[in-house]
DNA sequence: TGATGGATCGCCT
DNA sequence: GGCGATCCATCAG
């Protein structure tokens, strides 16, 4: 999986991807693209100390604390751009997520329940997303929908948010769906 | 130094 | 379908 590309290449990308946490495993169903020129992006005003990682290297892990409540991993692209993981189809570990989750409903659909279903936390901040218990691989080819995206106020409707076609492990439906 | 608001979720009607 | 929970980085004074 090449990371060092542009957000709104690499979003179409990991959709497919399988992602690996601590023995905790899954598809990516569901991505954003956040990219220095978005508005919506955290990496919109320049570096800081929170978003610091998102201009670190490439393929790793940048997390953040959404409505003070939930944690929400994204994947670290080209400098300043990230993409958020906002749905899994999960394949392995799933008893321990369900664990983590204290429900299986909505096990791995939106940012803060992926995030939470894979233990992960500000912990991980930074973490390279290349260790054998800590990664992503390229998935196979798969067919895309692409959507506006979800819960932000600017520029909410580009065409940023990817999903994969046919799965029901989707957090809202897409709707260019057909 | 204090106030503000956000890449959300779950429970309520 | 609508609203409240809850915390820290950022911005204004």
């Amino acid at each position: 999986m090449d990371f060092n590309r542009p957000a709104p290449d690499l979003a179409p990308a990991l959709i497919g991807a399988i992602l690996t946490i601590r023995g905790c495993q899954g598809v990516i169903t569901e991505t954003e693209a956040y990219s220095p020129d978005d508005p919506a992006a955290h990496s919109y005003p320049g570096p800081t100390k929170r978003n610091a990682a998102i201009f670190g290297p490439c393929g790793h892990a940048y997390v953040y604390r959404s409505y003070g409540l939930h944690w929400c991993l994204s994947v670290v692209g080209q400098p300043g751009h990230a993409v958020l993981i906002r749905a899994l189809e999960p394949t392995q570990g799933i008893a321990e997520m369900i664990r983590r989750r204290g429900t299986d409903k909505r096990l791995t659909l939106g940012p803060g329940n992926t995030a939470q279903a894979l233990g992960v936390t500000i912990a991980d901040y930074g973490h390279p997303l290349d260790a054998p218990d800590f990664n992503i691989q390229q998935g196979p080819e798969v067919e895309l929908l692409t959507g506006p995206r979800i819960g932000i106020t600017k520029a909410a409707d580009w065409p940023r948010r990817f999903g994969l076609k046919g799965s029901r492990y989707l957090s809202k439906p897409f709707p260019s769906s057909v």
